[in-house]
DNA sequence: ATGTTCATTATTGTACACAATTTAGGTCTG
DNA sequence: CAGACCTAAATTGTGTACAATAATGAACAT
């Protein structure tokens, strides 16, 4: 994939969950060519990838349409990323974790923690926590040694909301959201120590519950407007 | 996706899979296209599908090599399985569970008592058992309303091995896998025993631990060489 | 002799013309 | 008036020429 091609998939992806192309909208070859400059051949692979992600449906040999998220798609996509990271951080504990694991866990805890104790947040340190959010995540994915969790996770990738990588926020009740990181972050303290101790069930069972921070303060019914998120 | 598009994607999957494309293999676009009598077109569209089913990996800018699925992943994917089936299974209690639901999946236990009673299986009676078997599981994901479990599962279902559709049998130890088939028809009736007393942890267990059955048995080190499967 | 640069070659990326297929609308017939 | 069939238009699928890009090898300079 080149240049152009890559920009022009991202291009479209934007439009889509930004809602300048709303669901149910249909999305045809040739207008879609025109609307961006290019020609057919980097729009056909371009919505044969968003097809795949699940943001467009392919109508049978006639296109595709901007598929509506449904509420339940997106519940469930954060059932689906809990039990994957709970799987995730148990089976990091029962490979052994090695020095080096965990001295990135704490990294990510003490960045944390520098960022919380002055008891209020800035849209700043909501940026930065979600840097420091990925990392912790990543890590472990990585850590469990099992290279079959990332690929299961990645659909969900590209659902708003249902990864950790778009965590939202209200810029606008920095209060209430300070409450929320903070307690996501205790969260992740639980979770390392679980892990230290060699605890997986109880590293799983932590993850698990963890996972549905994202989406508890969150009145499900607003994320079909899909508001601001970080990244 | 037309007649002949679709052919060719199944042909070369099917040429992966045997083994026939060995692991490591170089695919450039021409030389396939030579080698199935068509154009770049259909060929490109068929080698982007299976780079994202994971058959296949993209070389930079340099078309694509055969992937080598290691141990790992397929032990990982069984994994992926037992925590995604075992969600399944608890949210199809969770959701309540209609007569309409039960029905269907008593229907499969009756039908692998059916198979079993008499003492021995034949190769026949194991692409039955594969027919119940993909049903069960199919019925359990449908009830569990949860759609997003579906997606993360596609993945595997390329995988030889790694899904419920793709039963390793041995058709020279057939009293062994009478054994075997036999065992996992018992874990069935478990399950559904939990969902019906609307036991929806111990549906998550016994799910979880019906997965290994798979590969249990199996040595995973024979898996790299592909032998013979169900579908 | 080795490292760097340039040209050649192999290969993917893009554009566009043409073929195939499906939907829609209109007309003809019962 | 209704239903079926046929024709036309719209849209995707395929083939192919050409452009862009990256790897490879050769030649030159240090």
């Amino acid at each position: 994939m080149s240049q152009t091609s890559h920009k022009i998939l991202n291009t479209l992806r934007q439009m889509i969950v930004s809602g300048e192309l709303p669901p149910g909208m249909k999305l045809a070859e040739i207008p879609t060519a025109e609307m961006l400059g290019v020609s057919r051949t980097p729009i056909r692979s371009a919505l044969a990838t968003l097809a795949q992600e699940g943001l467009l449906e392919r109508i049978h040999q006639r296109g595709f349409h901007v598929r509506h998220i449904s509420k339940e798609e997106l519940v469930g996509a954060v059932e689906v990323r809990s039990v994957l990271e709970g799987l995730a951080a148990r089976q990091a504990v029962e490979s052994g974790l090695s020095a080096a694991v965990l001295d990135q866990l704490q990294a990510c805890l003490d960045q944390g923690d520098q960022l919380f104790v002055k008891g209020h947040i800035t849209e700043e340190d909501i940026a930065h926590y979600h840097d420091i959010n990925k990392r912790f995540h990543a890590t472990i994915i990585a850590a469990s040694g099992n290279p079959a969790i990332e690929p299961a996770l990645a659909r969900n990738e590209h659902l708003p909301f249902a990864s950790p990588n778009a965590i939202r926020f209200d810029r606008h009740a920095l209060d209430r959201e300070y409450q929320r990181f903070a307690y996501a972050h205790q969260q992740h303290h639980t979770v390392v120590d679980a892990m230290r101790r060699g605890q997986g069930a109880r590293a799983e069972a932590l993850m698990r519950e963890h996972a549905h921070v994202t989406i508890r303060y969150v009145d499900v019914d607003d994320l079909t407007h899909l508001p601001d998120t970080v990244n």
